[in-house]
DNA sequence: CTGCGTGCAAATGCTTTGCATATGT
DNA sequence: ACATATGCAAAGCATTTGCACGCAG
């Protein structure tokens, strides 16, 4: 019943579907994909279709209630959204400041995919050359 | 001329595609992709098939003489590898430490394409937890 | 009852592979 | 000449889409 009151919360209609897979979601703690929902779903003789899945899925993403993470390859893995940060870029030339969606995420996630390492913290520090400054010749 | 010569270096039979391929790549400051080699070769009248691109991008890389990048959606780029380095990340439970490719080589990609932003040097530190520590139930 | 959600099947986009032919050394 | 590279066409894989039916509100 979990998933359907998280559903209710965020005006989305609660479907047998979705509440399977907020359910799933909501009991994972790390990032599952597509497929695992599938295939979970049909052990549990639900047999919800891999399109309902994605749209689910992409509906979530689209309320900002899922974060979507790449694993390369054309695939990816999705997990409830938690607080989010960004970082900031500085141009080395003009210092001008860009800020960005952390990237760490999808490291993480990449990390814990081929290592099984689960990283908790990070620092990140990156320094480049903005896009205007290298049409302008500098690089 | 130039991509035949450094094919035969690496002992790399040279034909005609493989070449013109080298060629783009050894004149790329940024990575390329596998559609990219392809029409620039229709626009020169060489009509290299894209699965001639690929299997010679498959080998450079078996060949370690070029990088692949993953662009998420199942897309990648390539370019001539530079110099690589190893990061380590340190288990905060055991300290056993775990080296890693450097995953910004990725991250780099990613922004480069989405913000025009050129990096250039990076500081990277992540802490996290080991799969034993974690299967120990630290966390 | 009415529109939105669903399953099914087919389409997509990038990449990979099988096979007969063409080419480099 | 002979192994290997190539083009072509078809397959593969995760994901997306069109459409007719079904269910939640």
């Amino acid at each position: 019943m979990e998933g359907q009151l998280y559903l209710k919360q965020n005006n989305i209609k609660a479907t047998k579907a979705r509440i399977y897979i907020m359910g799933l979601l909501l009991n994972s703690d790390s990032a599952i994909t597509a497929d695992y929902i599938y295939e979970s779903s049909v052990d549990k003789k639900l047999f919800i279709d891999l399109s309902t899945v994605y749209r689910t899925l992409e509906l979530l993403e689209e309320k900002s209630l899922v974060d979507k993470f790449d694993l390369g390859g054309g695939m990816n893995s999705f997990i409830i959204k938690k607080l989010g940060h960004k970082h900031t870029v500085e141009c080395s030339k003009c210092h001008r400041e860009l800020e960005i969606d952390c990237p760490m995420n999808q490291i993480d996630e990449l990390i814990r995919n081929k290592t099984g390492f689960t990283p908790i913290e990070h620092e990140l520090n990156i320094k480049g050359i903005c896009e205007q400054c290298k049409k302008a010749g500098f690089l």
